[in-house]
Parts: structure tokens; C-alpha cells; sequence
DNA sequence: CACGCGCGTTAACCTAGGTTATCGGCGGGC
DNA sequence: GCCCGCCGATAACCTAGGTTAACGCGCGTG
């Protein structure tokens, strides 16, 4: 890792969120002094149908998105990662839609949502950056959801450490590079609708295919981008430029 | 149906977006003026990968919003109802995140997004109707996504015949009170990942065991209300104030 | 009027992935 | 240093749902 884990395309959060107007900087700075909190790994942020006070704004280590079903199952909706700013609201800011958790340990800050909304209506560049990054988890969403609803089970997983490593890193999704993504088996399982013992099974077949080596808690490496991109469905600069915002 | 087919929550869609603001309204409807046009049943308005340059807002009839794989499996990521503003971009505006078309004969307006833009941007009480638009999607298809990873095939119908009777008709989900909903089976499979077989299967399970009647075509009533929101596992007075944005 | 086609319906068969269980390794707490 | 709990790794078995095929009906069209 050449790059600060509090980076996001190569930017430190602070920078991805210059928005190159003094005004504009120092109300975003004031919106983070008074919000910034640290939680530890696995610490629930939000619960699903209590009130949305805030949207969350990680500066380091992963959030994740999840609903629970009446089995105690868990469905991941999306990762949160360094420098996204995350709104849990439903049609009724009162009620959350989604269980918020902290991955890993994870600094972050927890912005009202009012003064959120009065920061973007202000400033017309974080207004245009945030509408980009609500469009690119929509994009995500609607990939993931194709996946969910008629892959089979490579395709899942293949695609999901292509979306993980394109967020995760700077330099996105390139071969023979090493990827750490904070993610046990079970959680990836949530993440793409698989079980565990499933999710073993598979990333196991894909490592003895020479597509790709990990250890233990995801740590990858990619031998065979092409080979990992055909089972992912995926074509690598196509779906970065649809699921990562870039800022300007 | 006591309701035009073109009401939303009761009110007719300009009801709807009427920001009681003689400015505001002016605006919109000469947004909608200059961009009104008809489409026939299955007519493909917006391809996947494609630039995306309208919002979409229909009047009259359903859009839907899919995604395609490469072996031709569709899944629906949403369903567009009347009033309903969809934009379809993803993190890069010249790239479309899915393929919208019409399922049945639809009368929208097809709004080029800077306009659309602009108009959020100057009026305030939009803006804010179309962020809580924007969430309300959010929470449903973090339901959906639920639904799509973790359930059987009963939870998923059930889920998705709340979820649209709530959504169509202003009335929302009420014990026998017939729904026309304009799916086949197919499209409805498509919906929620299933094979359009296995959807009739678990329909005329339903049907037997009494929770609901249907006739071809899809029109619904509901006879044991409390007994399909358990199948889906919702409570319908949470799933409606979590997914249909009211105005104001 | 006949034909064809899309849709709903059902049955028979099959497979992808879930479930349960077991084992080894590793890290953290006492 | 020892224990315990979590995680990865596999094997054996099972089921929910996919697939294929066949039939009937209603409707639009030549």
C-alpha cells in the first residue's frame, strides 16, 4: 500500500472533499470538528428503523449497510468506504433503512443529517459530488442486484472483489497486485448472498484455477485479471467509471 | 379503482409535484411541456451503457429499470410508478446504470437531467420531495435486496405483492381490495429472481391456501392480509411510511 | 374462420448451493 | 503458558428452485 488507508483515489478524504472554494472548505471542516468519532470494529452505528439523525462519513476502515431478517440473517446492502458519505434515510427521514456497522476499527464522522443537507444546498460543487456519488451506489446496487437474482456463484464472488478492489484501492483492478480487503468468508457470504462454507468452496476452486492467491481475511492477489473479469461479467474500466465517483 | 390511473397518493402526479409555489410550478410545467412523449408496451426508452441524458417521469403506466446478462437473464432493479422521478446515471453521467422501458403503454415526460438539475437546485420544496424520492427507492431496494440473498421463494412474491400494491394504489395494502398489477409472471419472476415456473407455483400455493385470489394478468386481492405481511415479513404500516415518499 | 403465439398451469427430473459436522491453526485474555 | 473462540478448510448429505416439456386458453391477425 503506497497510499494512507485514509485515501480515496489516491486523495486523502480531506482533499477528495476540497471543493477549491474557501467557503465551501471551512463549512466542511466545521461539519466534521464537531461530529468526529472513533468506534471499534463490529460497533453498531445505526439501527434499521430508528431515527436517521446523521449520514456517516468514514475517514478510515470500512462501514457497512445491512438488513436483518427475522432468522437473525444478515443481508449487506453496500460497504461504506473512506471519503462516502452515507445517508441510511428512508421516505421518512424518521426511520432508518439499514443497519449501519463498523467493519474494522473505523474513524469517522457523524454529520446531522440537516446540516448535511444545508452544507450541499450551499455549495453547489460538494451538491454535484454527492449526487455523483448517489448515482454510483445505484450503480453498484443494481450490478450487485443482477448478480444476487441469476448468477451462479463464481460470478458473485468474482464480481464482488472486482467492485471491492476498484473502491478499495486507488490504482483499482490491476493484476499481480495485492489487495487488502477487511472482509472474513462469512461476511462475504452476507455481501453476495452466499453461505460461508460456499464462499470457501468457491474462492478455493478460483485459487486452484491460477486466477487469483489469498490468505486468510482476504488478502488478494489477482494473477489472471482476465480470467477474473469473464466470471465477473465485468469489463474492468467500464464498471470503474460507473461505480466510482471521481471528483470534478 | 376509484383513482385516474395517472394519481400518485391519491392526487394526480402534477398534484403531487405541486410545490404551491406559482415560481416553482411554473418552472415545472414547462420542464415537463417541452419533454412529454408516449410510449407503446415493451418499448425501450434508455439502454444500459449508454449516455444518460433524461430524467424519467411518468404519468401514466410502469417503467422498469433492468439490467441484462450476458446470456440474456434480465433482472429488474426497479419499478418506475407514476410521479415517480427516475434518473438512470451512474458515477459518470454518460453512462446509463440500466436499461429503462416501458411495461405497459406509458405518457411520461423525459426531462434532460441539467434541466432537471437546475430546477432541484432553484426550488427547495422539490429538491427536498426528490431527496426523499431518492431515499424511499434506497429503502426498497435494500428490502428487495434482502429478500433477493436470503429468502425463500414464498417471502420474495409475498414481499413484492406489499411492496407494489402499496406503491399503486393510493389506498395502499388493504384486506380484499382488488390491485391491477400490469406483470405477467415472467416479469414478476424477473422481479424477484425466480423462474417464471416457480413464481406460478408458489402463487397458486398462496391462492390455495387462501391468502390471496388472483386471475391472470395479475389482479390481486388479498384476503388474509396479516397472513401474506408475514409471508413477506413486513408490518405494512412500516413498509409504507419506509417506501412511499408523501409530499410536504 | 383458422392459425399462431403469449401466457398460465402442471408434472418429472436435476443441480447448485445450503446445512451440519469435524478438524487444525491462530490470536487474545488470563 | 494454557485455554477458548473465531476462522478457514473439507466432506457428506439434502432441498429449494431451475429446466424442460406438454397442454389449454384467449386474443389478435391474415
Amino acid at each position: 500500500m503506497e497510499h494512507a488507508p485514509w485515501s480515496k483515489n489516491g486523495h486523502p478524504v480531506a482533499a477528495y472533499w476540497n471543493m477549491g472554494c474557501p467557503n465551501a472548505n471551512a463549512a466542511f471542516a466545521e461539519l466534521i470538528r464537531v461530529s468526529r468519532r472513533d468506534m471499534r470494529a463490529r460497533c453498531v452505528i445505526q439501527l434499521a428503523s430508528e431515527r436517521a439523525r446523521h449520514v456517516f462519513l468514514p475517514f478510515a476502515g470500512w462501514l457497512v449497510a445491512a438488513k436483518v431478517d427475522p432468522d437473525g440473517a444478515r443481508q449487506i446492502v453496500d460497504f461504506v468506504l473512506p471519503g462516502d458519505v452515507f445517508d441510511p434515510a428512508t421516505a421518512s427521514p424518521a426511520i432508518a433503512a439499514v443497519d449501519v456497522t463498523a467493519v474494522d476499527n473505523v474513524q469517522l464522522a457523524m454529520i446531522p443529517r440537516n446540516a448535511w443537507h444545508g452544507y450541499l444546498e450551499s455549495h453547489h460543487a460538494a451538491w454535484a459530488l454527492f449526487v455523483r456519488q448517489t448515482a454510483a451506489g445505484y450503480a453498484r446496487m443494481a450490478e450487485r442486484m443482477l448478480r444476487l437474482g441469476k448468477s451462479s456463484a463464481e460470478t458473485r464472488i468474482a464480481y464482488a472483489i472486482c467492485e471491492l478492489c476498484l473502491r478499495a484501492d486507488p490504482f483499482g483492478l490491476v493484476a499481480d497486485r495485492a489487495f487488502h480487503l477487511p472482509l472474513t468468508q462469512q461476511v462475504l457470504g452476507e455481501y453476495v448472498g452466499l453461505s460461508s462454507v460456499h464462499v470457501n468452496r468457491t474462492i478455493r476452486a478460483m485459487a486452484r484455477a491460477g486466477v487469483l492467491d489469498y490468505h486468510g481475511q482476504l488478502e488478494v492477489i489477482i494473477h489472471d485479471l482476465a480470467a477474473l473479469a469473464a466470471m465477473a461479467q465485468i469489463d474492468p474500466a467500464e464498471l470503474r467509471a460507473t461505480i466510482i465517483p471521481s471528483p470534478g
